[in-house]
DNA sequence: CCGCATCCCCAAAGATACTG
DNA sequence: CAGTATCTTTGGGGATGCGG
């Protein structure tokens, strides 16, 4: 935002930072793993090239990202976050977790980002996770919860199996409603995980 | 935001309600409580009436906030947040916590807003303050926590008072420095607050 | 191809004036 | 007091171009 608010205010200033359209989605890409220019343009439909390249210099003039640039065999260069940027994971997920509450549950056909379950378990689970090891089958994609990290993929001998629709997964979390879930092996642990990663229940107006 | 990002993903979507340039302000204004619709253009410099009126009409048409009558000795009109619109306190937290890793320390002159003290309190404390009541005085402000809570004013006979001025505080908080700030009382006990109030340290790049 | 810079157009923000 | 109306300016969306 290159007009500012002229408030001395942590939040007017971090909205200063990445309070502009596209930001915070940028980063939310970057939180997967450094990224090309190409790889962002296609993450996020409709930015339109130059609010890429002017978002990124931006991000990057403020240290949030960092561009490097991959040692030879493959001369390409990538966005990475700083530390700085990886900090506005708690932003991110308290984001998703107040957005989860008025987004409808997907439909059967709707188009799910590739690696989406791995960010899903990582954003809700993965902070507040018990120790024991889950593996999600989720749609077509397949990832782990492992003593509190997420890992795309599958994992050995995991304490609990869950398969479900994306429809089916969201009621599950959102609502805590079974129908469709297959589960397999520790359900107790299960239960203790959703309990934990629970979305906020209604903040009671102060 | 009108336009949409087309994605399913909650963050993406929480964007959308509340991601558009001085919808997240005009939240933490009525963090505070009911304001009507002059405070809130006084409080928000710049804001512009046009936009003023253009974003509380979203974000009272996406249910974040709700216009209500006051009764008829005083007609006038306050707009406040729905629960749902409280529930941003958890974003307005962490964005808080961020953006104050890169804010500077308050110049001696620097205008605060009236009341920024208790705002302070109840972001940064409110939400992990242990058992006991603190005083704070900083700069022309007042305000006290009391199990939990975060009030403007001052309170009988708390357990620890602190004073200083705002760069004191802010070094306080921000540095764990102790130059310039007047403690009286149980000082160990301030000490077990500000580190649970710590802003998180560099996250480690993962 | 990948990584942008440029151009054009329209939508949204800023500023100011004015009204029920 | 609580906005609407209007005008100007800025910034985003989309297409295209162009050097490495």
């Amino acid at each position: 935002m290159a007009k500012h608010y002229e408030q001395y205010c942590p939040v007017a200033h971090a909205l200063e930072l990445v309070g502009e359209r596209w930001s915070l989605l940028i980063v939310r890409e970057l939180l997967k793993g450094p990224r090309r220019y190409t790889d962002l343009a296609e993450a996020l439909p409709r930015i339109g090239t130059n609010v890429l390249a002017a978002r990124l210099k931006d991000l990057e003039g403020c240290g949030i990202v960092a561009k490097r640039r991959l040692p030879p065999p493959t001369p390409a260069q990538v966005y990475e976050l700083t530390p700085y940027g990886v900090a506005l994971k708690p932003v991110m997920r308290e984001l998703a977790r107040w957005g989860l509450r008025s987004l409808p549950a997907p439909g059967d056909d709707e188009a799910l980002a590739p690696g989406w379950l791995r960010g899903a378990l990582d954003t809700f689970f993965a902070p507040v996770a018990p120790d024991g090891s889950f593996q999600f089958r989720v749609g077509d994609e397949e990832a782990a919860l492992v003593d509190g990290e997420a890992a795309a993929g599958s994992v050995d001998d995991p304490d609990v199996i869950v398969e479900a629709t994306p429809a089916a997964f969201y009621y599950l979390f959102v609502e805590r409603r079974w129908d469709g879930v297959e589960v397999e092996g520790d359900r107790e642990l299960l239960e203790r995980l959703l309990e934990a990663a629970a979305p906020a229940d209604d903040a009671v107006l102060a």
